[in-house]
DNA sequence: TGTACATCAGTGAACGCGCGTTCACTGATGTAC
DNA sequence: TGTACATCAGTGAACGCGCGTTCACTGATGTAC
């Protein structure tokens, strides 16, 4: 029969996702060509459309998998509170600011999905719902509204945090957010909890997939 | 001597940078062409070296004039504490979120300032300092490093909330996230402010400029 | 007051280039007999 | 076991198009005399 089974193509498929999310991040959606990421999955151009209808399929797949890899993430964090404190350590660390390209969707695209077409942000609405829910989940779940509120103030802070650490020319000041950032979603985390177990935030679990 | 004054040239730059600014702000700036924005301000491509070294030197130009506006839209609000639940009210309001065009710089273009050149970083730093500090002394003046915190916190919510809002799908979550984020941004507040002025968040001053 | 000239903001065609997309082709493999 | 054939993932040239940028030119105006 064919040459190859169906799940030659299916990593095929998968590793053109893989690359072409870490090439979004790091140059934005507009700003990487077809050939430029199907060089990156080591192939050539003629290759994507055996594989996606369009452009626009691809990002709404690449959306799509960046956030179900984000979520499998937070699901790997120590249970409860506690991990919700190493996510933020992660995300607000010189080493997330620093490689977009391993880095978090949100942080990296928000922008661009905005503008982009229905399917991609249908697959950012489901993704986001999802890291929200989680995320409430490790918080106060007797009290389900707050949890909600909280998980909502800790995601677009730290997302909005790190995207302003990245737009500034200055070095200094751009580590000084960080470190104020994290303050404050420490300090909207655990009023109840009197000493957040130390340990720089470089030392966080999984660096390079930080996300 | 010449046909126009300097005055007239300097009229005819602003014309661009503020035409740009908001081509940038609905479509991005790797999504607007020159030849486009140049029609927008009733020019053909051509003119706009006269103006301008580079499409990079506009960029600069445009986040400049952008956060520039911004802060004057700041200043003009009502003093202190209460300009700044103004600020809250009228960033995270519908109308905001469904005209982009004429909104806040931050929320639309941030990513992308992250990865423009240094002379665009530079002016949205120097833009971003400034803002923070605005918002900074409004908020218990007398305690210059919990208002810095508050201000950041405050800062990146609302523009994270913001950017979620326009990248999600559902027409109903996106609604129920800023309200929720209005609740949280005025949590973070005015724990000693015990009603805060109601009044629906779209009757807002100056709609149109919301930035 | 009337004419010749200089100025220069703006025009619009053209440049090489990379974009998203199409398509005739290649060639390594598995199957048939 | 060896040969002919079918499959189809991947190749690479080509398509029209819009990009950022350049440049010879236009034509309305102010100045000189």
């Amino acid at each position: 029969m064919a040459r190859y089974g169906q799940e030659h193509k299916d990593a095929t498929r998968r590793r053109i996702i893989g690359a072409a999310g870490r090439r979004f991040k790091r140059d934005g959606i507009d700003g990487s060509g077809i050939a430029t990421l199907m060089a990156d999955a080591g192939l050539t151009n003629g290759a994507f459309y055996a594989h996606f209808r369009s452009k626009d399929d691809l990002i709404a797949s690449v959306i799509d998998e960046e956030l179900r890899l984000q979520a499998a993430w937070v699901d790997a964090l120590a249970p409860g509170r506690a991990g919700v404190e190493q996510l933020v350590r992660a995300y607000l660390s010189p080493e997330h600011r620093d490689r977009p390209d391993a880095g978090c969707p949100s942080a990296a695209l928000l922008d661009e999905i905005g503008r982009s077409d229905v399917l991609t942000q249908e697959a950012y609405t489901a993704g986001a719902r999802t890291l929200l829910e989680q995320i409430a989940a490790r918080l106060t779940p007797e009290d389900p509204a707050v949890a909600q509120g909280r998980a909502l103030s800790l995601f677009t802070m730290i997302i909005g945090t790190l995207q302003v650490s990245r737009a500034v020319a200055d070095r200094e000041l751009s580590d000084q957010l960080l470190v104020q950032g994290l303050g404050n979603a420490l300090g909207l985390l655990g009023e109840e909890q009197h000493t957040p177990p130390a340990g720089p935030y470089r030392t966080a679990p999984t660096q390079q997939e930080i996300r």
